[in-house]
RNA sequence: GGGAGCAUAGCUCAGCUGGUUCAGAGCAUCUGCCUUACAAGCAGAGGGUCACAGGUUCGAAUCCUGUUGCUCCCA
């Protein structure tokens, strides 16, 4: 079989994945192995991949198909989350579009519908991400709201609510009038506006006790507010009882402007002097501080507001309109009652809901509580203990911060897309809690005997979304409801969670205090947390912006395996990352060179009567590998994948291909089919790209397998796959050579150097001769240098040449005669840059040297250090002046 | 307003417990090359007052303080 001309990703990835498929290697069950597990993040039902799904998934893949080959039971379970208000949102505008309200449907009804939706696109991003090649076992595929997961949920709910972690409440809670459903504090986003101040006048009643003298104290009362609207909601009008200019108002009443409902003046010092007026309209319904104060003052509470945002009769004006419209229209009035004193241009942040982006109305409501406080405090343990690891560590103070300041976490959502709350009210408005209907009814006759199920009538809310993904550590093997099932006890606690930084608190959090709460034990052991994609301009990717490229478009561009090294090239551990399509780019280019590097070896045939010479480049090469395997080891060991990758990268460009292959290439043999080469080279070669293949495989995927079933490795079983294979463990590693290599490749690059800046064709040969001061014998490297630099012949001398061109390397001598007369005086110019160079440098050394508090102070490798420089310096000064003197006669 | 983080080459980033594996990598740039695997390539080269100002130290990109500029989180 010849191999192609160039690498065709498409038709590659789509064999493989369907082989990887066909043969079971993502399929995990319990067995004697260790397991290594990961849950993904469930992307919502509604979305569809973008470059943070890209991102995070391919450093899942790489994490998993490690382990996989390094002999763990590998099992990364995947599935989707049903993301509550968006996809209800969603269903919602779809029926609208063919007509259907909402309000006309059955809960069973709209259900349905919303079913039909999740089928037709709830799987899309799963779908997509097997085209990046994640090694997902598809067979554990999980839904937040599968019927074993909806118990779970119930389960835990009830368990709480056993345990008072769960009760029922009226609190000011954020509405989202547009999803008309309440959200929680973690899911409203605070967004700076430019609105306006009003300056509304309200009339002082009666007179005053005391007659003033000052005309001014009987004019009104003047207070500022961004809402106008609900100025019928007032209650109370407060002013700070140290505020001389108000002293005159402690005890009066105003009137409300429009509507003149009577209100009273009351004193608090919650009021800050120096902003506005100094006076403040309180409206307990409508504002969470004003709600607080009211409680302190006992005010009533007015609520104007219908849950849709419009106003209701008990504004008694302007009835029906849109709060917007209302405060728009209110400011004509106050303006033409003459009651609106001015307005003023004012930026405030205001509270929008992240899933329909309506503003949050402040709302008095009944809504079930989880008590974060119990909860929070030993899941804050395990991060600060170290028990559960967040990389990077920058993330413990934040989490910490936010564990230590938590409120209880409203799970109340006004909605039919999720878990139904397991409560049902009795006639006489008692609840009792169950995870049925029918041991709801036995909870309920213990009250009572003579209650029916038909008494009984369930909470018509359902949970929010995180309650249940709080759990999916745990549900998605099936270790709520029966904690100690085989699975769960093989599986969990998982190893590595790989997620975003904005979700640390809504999801991480939520993990850890489930765990805990359900098992006693942590979810995971360690969190890797992404960056944000941003352009390359900083600028955060988005829909809105349109400046995120498609992924699947990148991977039909660059392939998945140029798109999955692109990711990490640019993807530091926790940093935002710039991306660039540059990047995926560099990953094809990265692909197409070991495709090349394969059909340089491919065109080779072993030949037994060929004396074998390569024994030093198989050596160090050999050792080098060793050397960047355990380098490698070291940055996954730290999450560093991006330098694993690029440890991995130069491995196999530069060590490999441009330095390995070029020492043991056979020269080029005219007219025969394959190029013949030693045995001992061929086989070595061939080994050593196996293991290039099982180190890139987490990384490359699709190219790797597709070169391990090559012929160049023999016929191979149905399940001898790249996928499973055992990764390469760390050898020896010969140092010397690596280190004496070094040299003798810079030595080749100061003769090409040479030849390039005499502006010599590579062809053209030339002699060199080597003056060896130091210990490295370069017997051993006279093939390789020959071969490498194009060398004529290659001489050892123990005088420097006369009237050659001469360079150092390590601490060796090197001679290049060129026909050409060489130019004495640039010669003595570089000659002398270098000297003046050196005794700098020297002077730098010795200066540590004779310094007492140096030598007293320093560590004793320190110091041996400086002397070896020292030692070095002058070895090298001298060879220098050497030439110098040379050039003078 | 409170808290956290960042600032190193044109770009994206490494740089651990202060000391030549301390100023580095990849990309980009420049100069030669279509050299029988690869122009998605090969061989070379240039490029940084480590944000600024102080301080600690024999020694600071690294530790401390302040300043400036950006980012994020919370109110």
């Amino acid at each position: 079989m010849s191999i192609a001309k160039t690498y065709s990703p498409a038709a590659t990835e789509e064999k493989w994945y369907q082989y990887w498929l066909d043969h079971k290697f993502f399929r995990s069950v319990p067995d004697e192995r260790e397991p290594y597990t990961i849950v993904i993040p469930p992307p919502n039902v509604t979305g569809v991949l973008h470059m943070g799904h890209m991102l995070n998934n391919t450093i899942q893949d790489v994490l998993i198909r490690r382990a996989r080959m390094k002999g763990k039971n590998a099992c990364w379970v995947p599935g989707t989350d049903h993301a509550s208000i968006a996809t209800e949102a969603k269903v919602v505008a779809m029926l609208k579009e063919q007509g259907i309200s909402k309000k006309d449907l059955t809960r069973e009804q709209f259900l349905a519908h919303a079913y039909d939706w999740k089928n037709k696109y709830g799987g899309i991003i799963l779908e997509q991400l097997k085209k990046l090649g994640a090694s997902c076992d598809w067979d554990r595929t999980k839904f937040t709201m599968d019927e074993d997961m909806s118990e779970a949920v119930i389960d835990y709910f009830v368990h709480l609510h056993k345990q008072g972690l769960i009760y029922r409440g009226v609190r000011m809670i954020n509405w989202d009038p547009q999803g008309k459903t309440a959200v929680s504090d973690e899911e409203v986003q605070r967004k700076e506006v430019n609105q306006k101040l009003y300056f509304i006048k309200y009339h002082l009643v009666g007179t005053a006790v005391t007659k003033s003298t000052n005309y001014e104290a009987e004019s009104p009362v003047i207070i500022a507010t961004t809402r106008p609207e609900t100025i019928m909601a007032d209650a109370a009008i407060c002013i700070n009882p140290n505020d001389e200019r108000y002293k005159h108002l402690h005890g009066r009443t105003v009137n409300i402007p429009l509507i003149h409902r009577e209100i009273p003046i009351i004193l608090d010092e919650y009021v800050t002097m120096d902003f506005g007026t100094g006076c403040l309209k309180v409206t307990p319904a409508h504002d969470l501080n004003d709600y607080e104060l009211g409680q302190r003052h006992n005010l009533p509470v007015i609520d104007i507001l219908n849950d849709d945002g419009t106003l209701n009769e008990k504004a008694q004006i302007l009835v029906g309109e849109d709060r917007f419209a209302a405060r728009k229209k209110i400011a004509v009035m106050l303006e033409e009652a003459g009651a609106l004193a001015k307005t003023e241009d004012y930026t405030s942040q205001i509270g929008v809901s992240e899933r329909t982006l309506a503003v949050i109305e402040p709302k008095l409501s009944m809504q079930w509580f989880c008590k974060m406080k119990e909860l929070a405090q030993p899941a804050l343990e395990y991060v600060l203990n170290g028990d559960v690891k967040l990389i990077p560590e920058k993330f413990i103070n934040t989490y910490r911060h936010w564990m230590e300041n938590v409120r209880d976490w409203n799970i109340s959502r006004q909605l039919w897309w999720g878990q139904q709350i397991p409560a049902y009210y009795l006639p006489n408005g008692e609840y009792v809690v169950a995870k049925t209907k029918e041991l709801a009814l036995a909870e309920a006759q213990k009250l009572n005997a003579s209650y029916t199920i038909d008494d009984l009538t369930q909470d018509e809310d359902v949970l929010d979304t995180w309650f249940s993904s709080g759990l999916w550590p745990i549900s998605v093997f099936d270790g709520v409801r029966n904690p100690d099932n085989a699975e769960i006890n093989y599986y969990y606690p998982t190893n590595d969670l790989v997620t975003a930084p904005e979700i640390l608190f809504f999801w991480v959090a939520r993990m850890i205090m489930a765990g805990h709460e359900l098992r006693q034990q942590k979810p995971f052991n360690n969190v890797y947390l992404t960056g944000i994609v941003r352009d390359k301009l900083g600028r955060k990717m988005s829909k809105s912006l349109g400046n995120s490229p498609d992924p699947l478009d990148l991977i039909a561009k660059h392939s998945a395996d140029g798109v999955r090294v692109g990711m990490l090239l640019c993807s530091p551990a926790g940093n935002d990352l710039m991306f660039d399509e540059k990047y995926c780019e560099q990953g094809s280019a990265f692909g197409n060179k070991i495709w090349n590097a394969f059909k340089l070896v491919k065109g080779w045939e072993a030949d037994d009567s060929i004396k074998a010479n390569n024994s030093v480049a198989i050596e160090w090469f050999q050792s080098r590998f060793n050397q960047a395997l355990a380098e490698i080891e070291e940055n996954f060991s730290q999450y560093r994948l991006s330098e694993a990758l690029m440890a991995s990268y130069k491995l196999v460009w530069d060590d490999f291909c441009s330095s390995y292959l070029e020492m043991v290439k056979p020269a080029y043999q005219q007219n025969v089919e394959k190029q013949r080469i030693d045995a001992e080279s061929y086989q070595a070669t061939v080994a050593f790209f196996e293991n290039i293949l099982k180190l890139l495989h987490p990384f490359m995927p699709f190219l790797t397998e597709e070169l391990w079933h090559d012929e160049l490795f023999g016929t191979r079983a149905d399940m001898d796959c790249c996928i499973v294979a055992q990764l390469p463990t760390i050898g020896e590693i010969n140092t010397q050579l690596i280190a004496e290599m070094e040299v003798v490749q810079q030595a080749i690059a100061q003769v090409r150097n040479i030849r390039n800046s005499k502006g010599l064709s590579p062809k053209e040969t030339l002699p060199l001769a080597v003056k060896a001061n130091g210990n490295i014998d370069y017997n051993r490297y006279r093939d390789i240098i020959i071969h490498i630099a194009n060398i004529s012949e290659m001489s050892f001398v123990s005088e420097p040449v006369a009237g050659a061109n001469t360079f150092i390397a390590g601490t060796d001598e090197f001679f290049v005669t060129l026909n050409i007369e060489i130019d004495a005086d640039a010669e003595k110019e570089r000659l002398e840059k270098e000297r003046e160079y050196l005794t700098g440098f020297l002077k730098t050394v010795d200066a540590k040297l004779s310094n007492e508090r140096f030598v007293a102070n320093a560590k004793p490798d320190v110091v041996e250090n400086e002397r070896k420089k020292k030692a070095d310096a002058e070895a090298k000064l001298r060879i220098v002046e050497e030439g110098l003197r040379g050039l003078a006669n």
